[in-house]
DNA sequence: TATGAATGAGCCTTCATTCAT
DNA sequence: GATGAATGAAGGCTCATTCAT
């Protein structure tokens, strides 16, 4: 009987535990042998598994955005007021339990690697992570609007507030930066203009 | 007599001249002997202008920001309207000239070497930048406020604004992304929202 | 299966074959790339086997130290006469076959390294080479006055006979230096005034 | 009127200013631009008036090791007995004071370098020096064996002394051997067996 | 004569990937 | 399937020496 391997399962046992060697050090500071090591698998079998060094960060990535997406989406379906439905798309960008943190740490790396030397694999799971998430705003954005809450211009601010995610991620990593709430504030004041009814002198 | 030589002008030349390989190739993809060859000059010449690799990319992009920012405060003071101000402010997000077109490549690179492996000064120096621009954005906010033009929150935008411009950076140096007037956008339709006068149901 | 690999085999391997470059060139003349040519090896190969460049000269002096060692005791075990004991004990200064030569060169090799640039692991190496020998050179003297057949001040020229062994390692890799009986004469001096019953006008 | 140079004065100069800088670095750590700097003087400039780099320690070896002469001669012959007259010849090996600390570091580097790379110069040098040394100390015990003081044999230990000397100075070098009296009293303990008249039991 | 800019060979080390077993 | 030894290109940096001015 030939032994049996669950290719997809180990695959996916890989990534995992490669996942908080990449947390703590980083794409171009990992090392294949590390990743081998630390997975209790030879260096060689790596390589059945995936296609190189970047499939398995993009494996890492996938894996995690996939987890995140339905949390996200779940958040988003069992909240009533816009304003938290918005905050809970962002809580990548606001959460600061240990989770919130290594996802951050994640999607900054995904980043990274995007800048550093981007393949189309990896620039196209960012432009579709995009238009998903802007989609989502958008949705709840013209749900507000339709049902008489929000002013029919708030659709305009869909783009720019995914995009302030994306700089807040990308300052979040570094050391100084600690304005985490400042994405909060942006979108309350922001809320604040568009809301029906509330527009005070 | 010895060979005088001005040895800023040929540090500024060097790096003029690597500026253009670095934008082709990125930081991590540049050698020292590519630099060289293409600058005309022996690999160990490099080393007496610059310190390291990192010194180079980094007077690079003090170069760079430098000649940015006097234009940029240049344009501010010599235009009226508030919105003029504010996309000038935004200009190197904004513009597609050829140079802006490189300053932001540079600005790119430069967001790339700060989160894949981020030192002391580069991560300084993009604070820094953080908190000129910011500053300047909350002058001209602050401004509008005292003349009447704009409401007394606005100024709880001027982080978020500049967040903005840097995630707008960040994703035009992506090939499949296109939205250049996605900051245009964006600061229109906030600054109808918070001039005075303007709101109209 | 696994390729299977005689590991520390290799190493051996691998430092023997750099022996007869060590002895040829020289430490500091020597380079990763020759090793690795002439074992017949890859320069990234060297580094499965090896930590550094010191590290493979260090297995080379480990190697001749350790066989050097048990033949040296071998032979004091197997001499009657207090003075065969002790030019036993120096026969790496004194010995004029191609296996002493080789061995003296290689010492002075890394005396060289010792001098020139210090590091702690060869320092300690070389401290207990001479502890190890100065004591061995102890306990034959020792072993002499307790039988009568040296006197009880013998034990004070245990120190500085084990450093004329170096003196004379030093000089002899030198090309013009060929006394290698001078430490043989100076031994049979001293034994004619430490011994007892012939202290003869 | 052409500028008129003292070049053998210069070459001196250059010599004592870097001598500070070999005590400190170690002739390998050392660098051309560092001695030129230090001596006020251009790199290219240094090659007038030095061949090499080698040339350069030659020069420090040379002036430390004639002013070291012409004092060991004026301590020899101003002493009366062959005792410190025997310990003034290795003075170099004993002293303490900074000047002697300084001396032997010089003198350890001296043959760190003949050690390293043998060139015909330093070896030739080298060999001078244990001849006169060598022959000074034969004089001493000549002397002694003639005033009837020393046992006839005395002049066998001539040259194993001298070598006593050289290994003393190559320990002297590593931190951890502070057997500074080691060769007194080797010398001491020596010199009772080979005086006449104090041959006790 | 003095200068110091320029040279460029050479060094050790790393690591993603391959492939014989 | 699994292994891990082997590869070898590539990288940043140093420094004694030369030579145009």
């Amino acid at each position: 009987m030939p032994k049996v391997v669950d290719k997809p399962k180990k695959r996916d046992d890989i990534a995992q535990s490669a996942t908080a060697l990449f947390l703590e050090k980083g794409y171009s500071n990992l090392t294949i042998s590390e990743i081998a090591k630390n997975a209790g698998v030879a260096k060689g079998s790596i390589y059945k598994y995936f296609e190189s060094k970047e499939d398995i960060v993009f494996a890492i990535i996938e894996q995690a955005q996939e987890s995140y997406d339905k949390e996200i989406l779940y958040s988003i379906q069992n909240t009533n007021k816009i304003e938290d439905k918005i905050l809970a798309l962002f809580d990548l960008c606001i959460s600061n339990c240990d989770e919130g943190i290594k996802r951050r740490k994640i999607y900054k790396e995904f980043i990274s690697i995007c800048l550093d030397d981007p393949s189309e694999k990896m620039v196209d799971f960012l432009y579709n992570i995009k238009e998903k998430y802007t989609n989502w705003l958008k949705d709840i954005l013209r749900e507000g609007i339709l049902s008489g809450k929000l002013k029919p211009q708030s659709l305009e601010f869909a783009n720019g507030l995914f995009v302030i995610g994306e700089g807040v991620l990308l300052f979040s990593s570094l050391d100084n930066y600690n304005d985490e709430n400042l994405l909060q504030l942006h979108i309350k004041s922001l809320l604040k203009l568009i809301k029906i009814g509330e527009n005070d002198e």
